[in-house]
DNA sequence: TATTCACACGCAAACGTTTTCGTAAGGTTA
DNA sequence: TAACCTTACGAAAACGTTTGCGTGTGAATA
């Protein structure tokens, strides 16, 4: 089991000094070509590699973008993901992705863990529970110690950083208004309790629009999901003989739900129910009839988000600080859900 | 925006030597109770973290896993990482994550990248092209270089290594068991090209199972199919006219495209055909019906996994190299897609 | 008073790089 | 022959830690 081998060795072995091994590598013109060959020679039937460690300790960064999620086995995300790699990849950046699985406390553990030494800059989107407890020191601290942190998708409006998120005010609206134009007059909206502030947008969106077709919402039209993992119970006790023509669900899990719980109520979609969900992630494409949906374009965001934080990262040092906020454009995606 | 403190400032500040300050913070007997305060005090307020770079360098190990998987935006894939997180952390270890996207040379890429100083070991299953090429000089390599690799799900048997698997044939042959136990009698089974090694194996056990029935396989009802993400053509064209009473999907995307395409010819589900798939996603739970299928039971694969590599890891220098093939149970999870 | 001994701390090496600067050897010029 | 310039290389510092060992100081002991 041959260890990996270094300059140091290398050197010993060619009796010759380290800078001179390093340098020959580099193809410096210090070196005679002689050397040079011959240590490139060497170098290579050994498969040397510099060892990324030493680098990042030397240079003080290490050209590695973090990125820390709510949940790994979350299609919207991995998509996000898609496109950070994509970007990262293509300018020479490594992508160490962590999952702080809705908790507060794993969220600042990864952050701090990455934070000290093994990442330059971070992409994230914080966890339920960070938005509920409404605490940021960790973010913040990151951020003053001089890392670049971009926010995406559920991000938290105090803090000063950049920001990619979706219009969900407006694809809520957007969904909403598809179903208005459809005909449909009674429409429920299945939504997140309201310290989600992604659910909280989507539900505004939706009262605008009705609003603007002079409609009145109803709170008997609203539901505010709380148990996520539980929420069949919930649906089909709200849907239980409410007289709906339409529903607005704010993810794709309430929208198949909800198909679910009117199939068994022996009510047919599109035709006696249309159904809108959010996000356009497998379960709405495969579903049966394919769900009508708001894209959130989730690699798109990954994309602009690695942009930001890549150039914030090879920026000028002192150049005044600016954020910006990115707004991803939605789009409504049309499939069987929603009769023509 | 005061940079991250280090161990050298703390010392400058209070005018004692970084050696000092190391030993306080470590509560060494060495230093005095009152120097110590001191130096945990200023610590705190400055909020000192050690630098993780630093220090793998100096250990020359760096309490992260890494984890190659051939995708990111796929849900069995996500699951195992979630196992692999959960042991992980209890371990002390990290987590990196890189996707080689199915391709050869990112997966080369990222191997060397992450074995170049980033983890001390990986966890990996290998891209399509990879078992297509049949080129593994790359994790040979890492091995030679003492890092220890755990194969999963996508495995190699050539390489000397630890790994988990499911048994793809048997979990196979329990979901043809079941529908010829179901009464069934013409059952087709959509699969991959034999290159894919998880669907000849499943291929294998779909026929073992018909062949115990004294059921004679045909051409007829197997379909390999080519291209995935054009998978809906050609099961159309397979199952046009073609009088099956049950199909079994080597992956959840068969065995839904194919519900589909059944429901476009009018066929019911499961009363005319029974479907059993293979994973099991969130598209067979929540697809309507939603779909029998035979579990891999992924987040207990990353769970093994990251048991044997750590073992690895932590195990003695110089013990006689042993390597273990841990098999995973499947199991059949009975849902609305196959009749009682 | 001379010796010994805790005590409390600092020095320096090591991990693997890169890079600046110094310098010996040999050749060229005046 | 003395002064200078190339060429080709080495020494050393730096990145931030940890840790074995050396050491100065004051107090206790003989």
């Amino acid at each position: 089991m041959k260890q990996k081998v270094t300059l140091k060795q290398i050197a010993k072995e060619l009796d010759v000094s380290i800078s001179t091994v390093s340098k020959a590598l580099k193809d410096s013109v210090e070196i005679s070509l002689d050397t040079r060959q011959k240590v490139k020679a060497f170098a290579k039937l050994y498969n040397y590699k510099p060892n990324n460690i030493a680098l990042s300790l030397k240079n003080r960064k290490t050209k590695t973008i973090g990125v820390i999620i709510p949940e790994i086995v979350h299609h919207f995300f991995t998509t996000v993901i898609g496109g950070v790699e994509k970007v990262a990849n293509e300018k020479g950046y490594n992508v160490i992705i962590c999952s702080s699985n809705n908790s507060f406390d794993k969220e600042v553990i990864n952050l701090e863990m990455l934070a000290s030494g093994s990442a330059d800059g971070f992409i994230l989107s914080v966890a339920k529970e960070t938005q509920q407890k409404k605490d940021y020191h960790h973010i913040e601290e990151t951020m003053s110690q001089g890392m670049p942190v971009v926010l995406f998708d559920r991000i938290i409006d105090e803090l000063v950083c950049d920001k990619v998120i979706i219009d969900d005010g407006k694809g809520a609206q957007t969904a909403t208004n598809h179903l208005l134009s459809l005909g449909c007059k009674k429409i429920a909206i299945l939504t997140t309790v309201d310290y989600i502030s992604v659910g909280k947008l989507r539900t505004n969106g939706y009262l605008r629009a009705l609003r603007a077709y002079d409609i009145t919402a109803s709170e008997d039209y609203i539901l505010k999901i709380e148990d996520i993992d539980n929420c069949e119970s919930e649906i089909s006790d709200f849907l239980e003989d409410k007289d709906v023509d339409a529903i607005f669900a704010v993810n794709e899990l309430f929208a198949v739900t909800a198909a679910r719980v009117l199939n068994e109520q022996g009510k047919k979609i599109p035709d006696d129910v249309s159904i809108v969900g959010f996000t356009d992630g497998i379960l709405s494409k495969h579903f049966i009839p394919s769900l009508t949906t708001i894209s959130q374009h989730g690699e798109e965001m990954g994309v602009r988000a690695a942009k930001l934080l890549i150039d914030k990262l090879e920026g000028e040092e002192d150049v005044p600080e600016e954020y910006k906020t990115v707004i991803i454009d939605t789009s409504l995606i049309q499939r069987q859900s929603t009769k023509k």
